[in-house]
DNA sequence: TTGTATGCGTTATCAT
DNA sequence: ATGATAACGCATACAA
């Protein structure tokens, strides 16, 4: 038997014929081998071998009226950092039967509503989304007129009754930059990357919480989350602070290599800290102090919450905050 | 109308019920617009909009036979790379209407020929796979049986019909070490990681084509494609060669680390190589001299060769191999 | 131009 | 324990 694209396809039928069944013994030898008898289940065993047979998963989710599949829609799919919280729902969800499709915006709200909808017409049974922007109307429209069960993973939209697992951001950078205070530093300058997520805003809350009525003189500069806009933002700064404080740790090792062009070292002349506790940065020169965030645990949840939405189960904490944690490495200085 | 997730779906009939038409003029509106008259076609069009209904993919796909699904199989979904070479290939395909679904193995054979099944069964119409060994033979024999549209991107099986776009992994290596030979170097080691896949294996294979017959006193280290792996076999170093070639960029990084460590300076000392011009190499201190591979273009031209597989377009070259570029940075110091 | 009827490959219901 | 058959939602050949 022969498809359109010229493949080889066994089917249910072909099966039956060949082993001298009929069809509801061959779906029953896959569904439910228990309620048929030794012998024609083996034959028919036999017969899926020699064919090489698999159901046809699209046949099956017409009847069945479940697809067994789960999409993700992420800002980018060449940031390591969201592939390993999608591992960690992954690794939850894979053993119950999922299977995933993955798709990133490019950072496009645009994107992320169009993803939606094919998503949504390839009849997932549920999403994990990592949003693009700090909104996205059309998204949230198309959201709430489907009841499809979905959960926002380390950025979300507000107003929204999607729930959410996040890391504590705000408590992150508040500790990283109270450890900066409690050594010392009475100036402190915050390189925020783009502040349009959620994520972003909730940092930069963090450092402000941190600072503010305990006589540190400090500052905040916008730029993008990147190595670059750290560098550039660091090589303007007139009056080099006791310490800087990166948006992420990209923004960090920017500053770092534009403090070392200056003349500036690190941490003996500037403390420099940075979040996220991305894969390099512990072999950085000199290895970056920052806050680590439990990304794949991250994802992990999110592939539990969403399974519990799946089977209808109550689901306790409608927001779930994971704490992060401080790495203390090389680039910060007491200075008491 | 409610399925089982208790989702509120509406159908075609619903539709046509609505507007007073039967299923055929709703298929038609949407399939083949300009066969309805402008009267019904607007009537279904409202009730469209109304009932904001969305074809249902399952059914389509089962009835067309054509689902526009792609799938990937990639050893590790959680490095930059692969998911660069997705990007690639996704560029191409995305504006001719497929979605993506994308599987990683964990390096682990086995789970690779799960996946294969996974991804058959799901009625994908092509896939492109990067292999997670030296062979798996399981995999081979089901895709032969199958006439599945595949391409081998970066790594492949032997013996294979199977279309194969990589680098000249050879050709880069052989390159990178004629210019260290040029540059006066008399003693070269090369730190390779696990030889398991065809890709390593090329690269090696590179090392000795250019050192041998030269009058090189050159040795080959076997470890990992790791930062550690680069740092623990330099440490067990006895002595210490005039460079130091490493099979990537991590295993070279590694090994300036514990060069720096063991008080040798690079490139003063001794120079070190690397190979992929990963994202971070050049921001690494010194910035590291490479081999850039060019990886997204490699998926690009994946994507391209499957859409010609499956369109029935003759495939002019059976292989495709993309050549390298070296990049000239810092860590190499001419010894003439 | 429009409608009726068939079948895609399954699973599930109902007989036997 | 096994088999015949309806139904899932859609596209399409054929009839009108």
């Amino acid at each position: 038997m022969e498809n359109k694209n010229g493949n080889i396809t066994s089917n249910i039928k072909s099966v039956a014929k060949l082993a001298g069944v009929s069809i509801s013994t061959v779906s029953r030898v896959i569904n439910n081998p228990d309620s048929v008898s030794e012998k024609l289940r083996s034959k028919v065993k036999h017969a899926i071998e020699y064919l090489g047979y698999h159901p046809n998963q699209i046949a099956r989710s017409l009847r069945t009226g479940s697809t067994k599949l789960i999409g993700f829609i992420i800002p980018d799919i060449t940031n390591p950092a969201f592939l390993l919280m999608i591992k960690g729902a992954e690794d939850f969800l894979k053993r119950r039967g999922y299977t995933f499709i993955v798709c990133g915006t490019d950072h496009n709200t645009r994107e992320e509503t169009k993803l939606l909808r094919t998503l949504l017409s390839q009849n997932v049974e549920g999403m994990i989304v990592t949003c693009s922007g700090g909104q996205n109307s059309d998204f949230s429209k198309t959201v709430e007129s489907t009841n499809i069960k979905m959960v926002f993973m380390d950025r979300r939209y507000e107003n929204s009754k999607v729930p959410y697992v996040g890391v504590d951001n705000a408590g992150g950078v508040k500790k990283i930059t109270d450890h900066l205070i409690e050594t010392g530093h009475k100036s402190i300058i915050y390189l925020s990357g783009e502040r349009n997520t959620s994520s972003a805003r909730e940092r930069l809350r963090g450092f402000i919480d941190s600072v503010r009525n305990r006589g540190i003189d400090f500052q905040v500069f916008y730029g993008r989350f990147t190595f670059e806009s750290g560098y550039d933002l660091t090589k303007r700064l007139k009056k080099i602070p006791d310490a800087i404080v990166g948006g992420n740790d990209l923004v960090a090792l920017g500053a770092i290599e534009a403090l070392s062009q200056m003349g500036y070292c690190v941490p003996h002349d500037v403390s420099v800290v940075g979040f996220d506790d991305m894969f390099y940065s512990k072999y950085s020169r000199p290895p970056l102090t920052t806050v680590r965030q439990p990304i794949y645990e991250m994802g992990y949840m999110a592939g539990k919450i969403l399974w519990q939405l799946l089977n209808g189960k109550h689901v306790k904490k409608h927001d779930v905050i994971l704490q992060t944690e401080v790495i203390l490495r090389e680039t910060v200085k007491s200075r008491i």
